[in-house]
Formats: structure tokens, sequence, C-alpha cells
DNA sequence: AATATATCTGAATTGCTATTCAGATGATTG
DNA sequence: CAATCATCTGAATAGCAATTCAGATATATT
């Protein structure tokens, strides 16, 4: 089969579009090709490295903010994105994305099972994950379904793009993510086919998970938990959650009754599981993020500068707490 | 008053765009600037040497056929513009101008007189030369009008135009280019302006003109020459013409009528000016090259490689000739 | 403090580039 | 020597980038 053009005629176009700065219609016109092609041509004098484009580096991560947070927290890994004017919302979430997913798939083994939970952010992220073949990867769902509708930012929907991506297989927790009782739950658990994908989770290399806050919660949104609901859990000491865990100051599980209602990964399955890399955005994720990290339930954190911020002034803060206790 | 971007939002804004290929509107929202702004840093970028782009060596001059041109014709500076699939016409026309352009440039001295004539070809190469300050150049029109419009190619409007690039000045042989015959042509020449403007011509410092063949002449096309007046002019030994001039092989001006009739530069002045840079294109203007180039004419050839390639084989085929004439 | 001047900004627009599509072209196979 | 396949091609188009414009903002000047 005919293939590859001509050097000579790669590097014509491209001295005459980067050089001369000669528009490609022009270009197209002095080489005799069509526009669409000089177009291509452009693309193949990048690709043989032809023309060359360079950027002096910038440095995407607040190294400093890193280190701080890495040793307060006591994580084995801290990626502080940072964020143009210290923007929030869905800026600091595509942003985090950005910059975390590359990162995030050096951390990501090559094989093995990856537990994955759902969320904007983690969404960001995992949509950016580059594609890669020769992985084999068993993705599993951390978390059963929140609603009976799959939203986008759903851990089905991430695993089941990710593997289309990879071409691993992806195992669904086909169960609520919230029961109405212990025993529903159990029962849930019972069915072979589910526990089957409970044994994988619990044996998983590596999860990939957000935080949640008390504000805001997604659960609540989604009218599977009441504000009510939440204030119980507040409470109870609840200061965030993961995969439906409720966690309090310290990162144990709050004792409540949601605690034998969720069917998702546990604390102590987290605790075990070498690599668990929590995604987070936000200041008001700070209480939570500190929570989970203290209770050593999370490894790697993603995060951006305004949330870390508030992590590192929010520690500090809690430390004068207990001096405040020793008063009463 | 305020000025520049700073540095690490430029390279933010360069990195994602021409490393990570975010498009601008997403940097924008990454940025949180508009597009607009995004481009404009971009251009910072390169600017500032922050974004580099660089292309592989092109060598945009065929050098073999250069040195062929430059020794057979013993002219100072032969440029011949490679061109994609030996195009002709316009598309050569414009590689030509486009390349000589820059070289040119170089050439053409930064003060003193410019003589310039009209023509498609000298216009592509005028249009292309870059503007500079600082010079102070009179660009002298080398030639009357040929009729009562003004073309886009004409003298006078390359002159102007290029004078406005260049801030220099412009004068105009305010006669046209064929009178009816001798004492005309005296008569106007002894006008004090043409006079002045005339002295100009007779001490340029270098001019600029194309090369006329014998077939598709300008002024055929433009009334002011029949067919029959070409014919005469080719039974008299013209091959070819420079600013109205009709030579024969040797580059001899024609003993004609319209000898005394032209109100251009004439053969002995363009033999004194040191830099004389004559531009044609296609293989039909060869024996008209090669007539002004053994007439001393030009010293500087800017040419397509069709055209290199006939002026070279021209040559050839003319040594035949002679050797003809001896049989005879 | 008020004005003048220069620069900066984003919305709209224009003009350019990358991609899609349908058809052509040339290699490869039975 | 068809038939098949993969690639290549330019026209049309969708999407993107550079420029223009009018208004905003900051600095310098009086």
């Amino acid at each position: 089969m005919r293939h590859e053009y001509p050097d000579e005629q790669v590097r014509f176009v491209a001295k005459l579009y980067y050089i001369d700065h000669v528009s490609q219609p022009k270009v197209a016109r002095l080489a005799r090709v069509s526009q669409a092609k000089v177009s291509r041509l452009l693309a193949v004098a990048r690709k043989r490295g032809i023309v060359r484009i360079s950027v002096e580096d910038y440095e995407p991560r607040n190294r400093g903010l890193e280190q701080i947070v890495r040793d307060q927290f006591g994580l084995e890994n801290a990626i502080v994105a940072k964020t143009a004017g210290h923007a929030t919302g869905d800026v600091a979430r595509a942003t985090v994305g950005h910059i975390g997913a590359p990162l995030v798939s050096g951390l990501l083994p090559s094989s093995g099972t990856i537990a994955i939970a759902g969320g904007r952010t983690v969404k960001e992220l995992a949509d950016r994950l580059p594609g890669r073949d020769g992985r084999h990867l068993v993705v599993v769902q951390a978390m059963g379904g929140i609603d009976s509708s799959i939203s986008e930012v759903d851990a089905m929907e991430l695993g089941r793009s990710l593997v289309q991506r990879w071409g691993g297989r992806f195992l669904t927790l086909t169960t609520p993510a919230f029961v109405p009782d212990r025993a529903a739950r159990d029962s849930f658990l019972r069915f072979p086919q589910i526990q089957a994908v409970w044994r994988r989770l619990d044996q998983a290399d590596a999860a990939l998970v957000g935080i949640g806050a008390m504000s805001d919660s997604a659960f609540v949104e989604r009218g599977v938990l009441t504000p009510e609901d939440l204030d119980a859990l507040r409470q109870s000491g609840a200061v965030g959650e993961i995969c439906g865990r409720f966690l309090d100051h310290q990162g144990r599980e709050c004792d409540t009754p949601w605690k034998d209602r969720v069917i998702g990964m546990d604390v102590s399955m987290l605790r075990k599981i070498p690599k668990v890399i929590a995604i987070a955005v936000g200041a008001d994720k700070a209480q939570a993020v500190a929570a989970a990290a203290r209770g050593g339930l999370i490894k790697t954190l993603v995060i951006d500068e305004a949330g870390a911020e508030a992590l590192v002034a929010g520690k500090a803060s809690r430390r004068r707490r207990p001096a405040k206790n020793k008063k009463l």
C-alpha cells in the first residue's frame, strides 16, 4: 500500500505555515493541494518532528502545599492542582481533573482490580484518564446505585466508559446504594452474583473515590436522604462521607442506622486497599477530607489549592479546639 | 502605564493549548478569561519565546540550477525558487515572489534610488517585500504609463504601495510609455519635471524589473501594440523586452521605430545601474531572459525552476545554432 | 481632582482550520 | 484479472481562533 507523504512536501508546507505565517488556503495554492491536505501535512509535520513546538515548563502543581498536606495528614501522596485565580466550582473541578488525570494514571496499576466511585469531580478526572492498550484491568463499582436513574457522574457510568477506553472488564454492583435496613442489605449481599463482586471489591488493588461534605450532599439532591437525615447524621458527629459511609472527625464511621443500610465499600475495606486515590475540590470539603485522611482511608489526595488551603488551615483550628476542651 | 501579562498566566495558557491540546474556549474557562484573551496570551507566549516553534530547514532554492544559471550567463546572483510540482502561471509567480522577496529585500540598498517597473511577477514580489523603518529610499517609476488606466500591476501602483510601507518618496514618470514618434518623446523629456525624474533614473542605485517575452505581451493585451507590431518586432530580431525596450538575442536594443517611441529606461541606463534585479517566471521567458543577461542588462535574476531549466536548455541549443551557421 | 492618553477587556464577527464525507486510487488477494 | 481492501483525496462543513469594536480601566499630566 502506498503511504506517507514526502518529507520535502511536508517541510515546504510547514515552513510556509509556521515560519512565514502564510494561511492554509494560500499554502494550499502554492503547494497545489487542497487546504484539507495542508492541514493533514501539518499534522504529519508535527508528528514527524519536522515542526517542534516546545513550551517553557509550567508547574501545574503547588508543591509547597502538597508537602504540607502530605506531612500533616500522613498521606503517601498529595497532588495540589494550581487553579487560575483560585477558581471554584466547575472550573476548579475541570482544572483538578485535567492536572490530576495523567498523574493518577501513573499511580494506577496496569493490571488487577480498581474500585471506582461516582461524583462530579471523579468524573472530571476519569474522563481525562488517557486510554491505554494492554491493560487488563477489572473495574468494580464501589457503591450501589444512588437511585434508579443513572446519571453521568455515577460510578456505573464512569466505570463503563473507563473500560470502554481501556478494554478491561467492568463489574457492577447491581444493588441500590441505600436499603431500608440491615436485613435488606444482608440479603442483597447474600446473592452469589453480588457476593462475587463484593469480594473483588474487598481485594481491590486500588480505588478512585470522591469525598462528600455534609453540605450540598448529592444524596439529598437525588432524594435518597432528606435534609433531616443529614441533620441527624451531623448530630451524630458526621463531617463527611466516602462511598456512602459517614465519617466523624477521626475518620471512623459514625454509628448511626445508616451504617447498616449502605451497600458500598466500608471503612475497613478502604483502609486495606493499597492505593486509595481520593479527589476533592473546594474549601467546604476540608473537614471531610481531613477526616478521611485521619482515618487512614485514603493514601493519595488530589485537590485544588483552595481546598488544600482550607485543609491546612482547618487542621490548625482543630488543634486549638482540644485546647478549648481542656478548659471546659 | 500598566503593561504585559504575568509570565505565570502566559505559561499556564500556553501549556494547556500547545502541550495538552485544549481548545481556546476551554482554556479560557480554566484561565477565567475570554477566548479573545487566550488568543492574545498565546501570541505573547510566542513573542516572549515561552512557546518556541521550530521547523526543520527547508531549502526553498534550487542551488544547483542557480550555480549553472549564474555561470552560464555571468550573473552576479541567481535565485531559482523551487516550485511545487513545477507549478506554472499564477502559482509559480506567487511562489517566486514569496521566496524571492526576503532575498531581494536584502539586496536592495537601504538608501538611495530604486527604479521600479511593472508586471504581474514584479507585483507578486514587491507586495511581499517586508516593510522596514529607517529606510529613506526614493523609488522611481522606470517606464511611462502603459495606458490611461492604472492597473494594479503597473509601476505607478507598485511604487506607490512600496513607499507607503517604506516611508520613502515615490517619483512618477508622468508620461505615456509609448508616444507616436521621436519628436514627441524628446518633447516629453524636455519638460523640467520629467527631466528631473529621468535624471534620477539615470543615477539609480538599483532597479527592480520584469522581463517580457514576445508571446502574451502585456502591451498587446492593453492595446498599445497590435499583434502586427509584435510580428514586425520579431522580424527585426526581438526576442524579449525590458522596460519597453525590445532586445535581440545578444541583448542589444532592436533598431526599430519603437526604439525612439518608448519612454522608459534604456539599455545603456540599465547597464550602468549597479544592481538590476530582474524577475521572470515561466519557460516561455527563457529567450528574453537570456538576451537580457547576455546584454549585461541584469545583474540578479529571480526565476522559477521551469524558467531556469528552459534557460539552461536554451543556452545549449543556441550554441548549436552558430555551429549550423558555420555550415551555411 | 480632573482630564488626557494609552492600554486593556470581552462580545461579536470574520476568517481560518480540522474533520467528515463520498468518491477515487492503487495495492493485494484469490 | 477481477475483487477486495486500505488508504488517499478534495469539497463541504462544523468548529475554532484572530481581529474588530466599543466601552472600561489604569496611569500620567495639569
